[in-house]
DNA sequence: CCAGTTGTGTACCGATCGGTATGAAACTAG
DNA sequence: CTAGTTTCATACCGATCGGTACACAACTGG
């Protein structure tokens, strides 16, 4: 058993460069000479280390949803019902419309890849996306603060939605200020 | 001066069924195959009727709005603001969730092609969706009923940012039914 | 009939797609 | 050193991509 040819890079910084190109450009839109070229690797390495495009587009997936993507998860455990919107809605603009990060959301841009070819990847963002409306439901669900006539799963769906939006805003070049001012006017009217 | 061979299909109907691939499929997800196969006609005869692919779906997307897109703009006329954001929402609840049509909005889904050849069709949909929402904002601005402290820019964008958020959610399998309950939650507290 | 024009069908173009065979290079265990 | 193992680099695979050349069919005007 011996340990053979050291791989020449790293792969947790290719798989970060996989995912800003996959979040750039789509999942349909990437190819497989764009992600050699982003990566710095050629092809037989990549295809060693993360498989073939689907499944390094899963772990990509999987490093956008825990790392930037975090504050949503994070976002549960605010105290208050109004907290937990507010910053939910902060988190969607700081992901989808912060500088440093492609504009948009990877899995809203995901869910758009219907081609026939792009069925795993589309299906890998709709779970992440089903799983992570059902968390937001369950915190309403706990929720004792809730205003009366506010029912967790319709409130869930409906802040769902709004972030959605705000991705595809994002997606379409608004800038982070022009949503903040509509995410306030959101939040003031749903929780005031 | 002689008129040559007629041609052997209905360039309208060969449109409405371009679009619809283009809804289901999106630009980046449809190939020049499923288009010939889904009109009917081979690919000599779509680009002479219609042009190369980025005018086939330029031409369907302008369809698309004047289609059952419209709606978006009749909304505008309705006499009061409540009226025109109630219109709006529906409209987009209808158009991307209706069980006639592919689920989705072919502005939203075209916004997310960002691939290195679909600019052109990327800036069509972009085009098209500026348009759209400066018209609702021109509409509020000469609103004589719009709420105290509501900007009629941030207000259409809001409206604009739920609309794609409801677009968003129908590509992910919602329910027309799921979605007017979000709706009358969201129309409620915007404005009651 | 003929000439001119336009659409149709087939068969093809170079480029790119996702994915891989192959052999040399670089390491470890003995 | 050698044997075994893993990675790297090149070069290639069949399939499909968007787009077109070409010959023939179907029409109109004379």
């Amino acid at each position: 058993m011996a340990g053979g040819r050291p791989r020449a890079f790293d792969a947790d910084a290719a798989l970060d460069r996989a995912l800003e190109v996959f979040w750039r450009q789509g999942y349909e839109g990437t190819s497989l000479s764009d992600l050699t070229t982003a990566l710095g690797i050629n092809r037989p390495s990549l295809y060693a280390a993360f498989g073939n495009k689907d499944e390094l587009f899963a772990k990509a997936l999987n490093r956008y949803i825990s790392g930037p993507g975090a504050c949503a998860s994070v976002a549960l455990e605010a105290p208050t019902t109004r907290e937990v919107v507010e910053r939910m809605v902060d988190c969607a603009i700081e992901l989808t419309a912060g500088t440093d990060t492609p504009s948009g959301c990877l899995t809203v841009n995901s869910v758009h890849a219907c081609g026939p070819n792009s069925a795993s990847a589309r299906d890998a963002a709709l779970a992440y996306r089903k799983a992570g409306e059902a968390a937001l439901r369950r915190r309403f669900e706990q929720a004792s603060d809730l205003p009366e006539g506010y029912e967790p799963g319709t409130l869930a769906r409906l802040v769902h939605t709004i972030t959605d939006g705000i991705a595809v805003q994002a997606a379409s070049g608004r800038t982070r200020d022009e949503l903040r001012q509509v995410a306030d006017l959101a939040l003031n009217a749903l929780l005031p």
